[in-house]
DNA sequence: ACGAAATGAAACCATTTGGTTTCGTATATA
DNA sequence: TATATACGAAACCAAATGGTTTCATTTCGT
């Protein structure tokens, strides 16, 4: 019982930006760490501690396949993120009606 | 000429949760810093410099008034981060249906 | 049975972060 | 003019962060 305890929430995890590149990464890929560690230019440990803070925050799920940790996306925690955004779109009136524009073309960021 | 050079960007700027906290004290009125600084629990410096954070990420525009210093939100940098989680939104599909009707109705979060 | 592969835990380290207190300066007001 | 108010800069500090290397354990493939 009791609240579950989270030690890393959704917005600690995604301010780094290397979390950020693993959740795009693990997006549509379910993938070992050594795979994964592949990408980055760090060493697989490191990947790993943030994996550990990635899964803390829900934002991926592990899966244990003989020897190895495979890892993925979970999107879930960041229907948080949209509400705390949703609550600021109200106060943008005429100025983001041009932006708007620009977020509806889906060309990829980062 | 060259990148505007922003130390700290969006994501960084709204991990802490004293700066959420602040951006939606700002949201819909400009405050100078002694009157935001009443509404935290700790030093009117320690706010000051939450709110240079917030100010490198462009999520606030200062204004001096007399020996006071105005602050108001400026929203506009919150598209990069919709921008980001819009990416995602494609890789949750039957499971967040249910989840959207809550981002739609429109309760307070935090 | 044995060696290699996959991984996390642990100890360690430098830098960043989030807070403090003190001080100087600009502006308002009595 | 003198005093009080509003604020940021600076120096400082403890804890968190992001990285490293080393080591032990589990599992796979000969």
């Amino acid at each position: 019982m009791g609240e579950p305890q989270v030690k890393h929430d959704v917005f600690q995890a995604i301010a780094d930006p290397t979390r950020r590149k693993l959740l795009k990464l693990l997006a549509d890929k379910e993938m070992p760490v050594t795979m994964i560690s592949g990408h980055f230019p760090m060493s697989r440990t490191a990947v790993s501690k943030h994996l550990r803070i990635l899964s803390e925050a829900g934002l991926v799920k592990e899966r244990r396949v003989g020897r190895e940790n495979r890892y993925r996306l979970d999107p879930e925690p960041l229907v948080e993120l949209k509400r705390w955004y949703g609550y600021f779109e109200r106060f943008w009136e005429n100025k983001m009606a041009a932006l708007q524009l620009l977020v509806e073309s889906d060309d990829p960021v980062e």
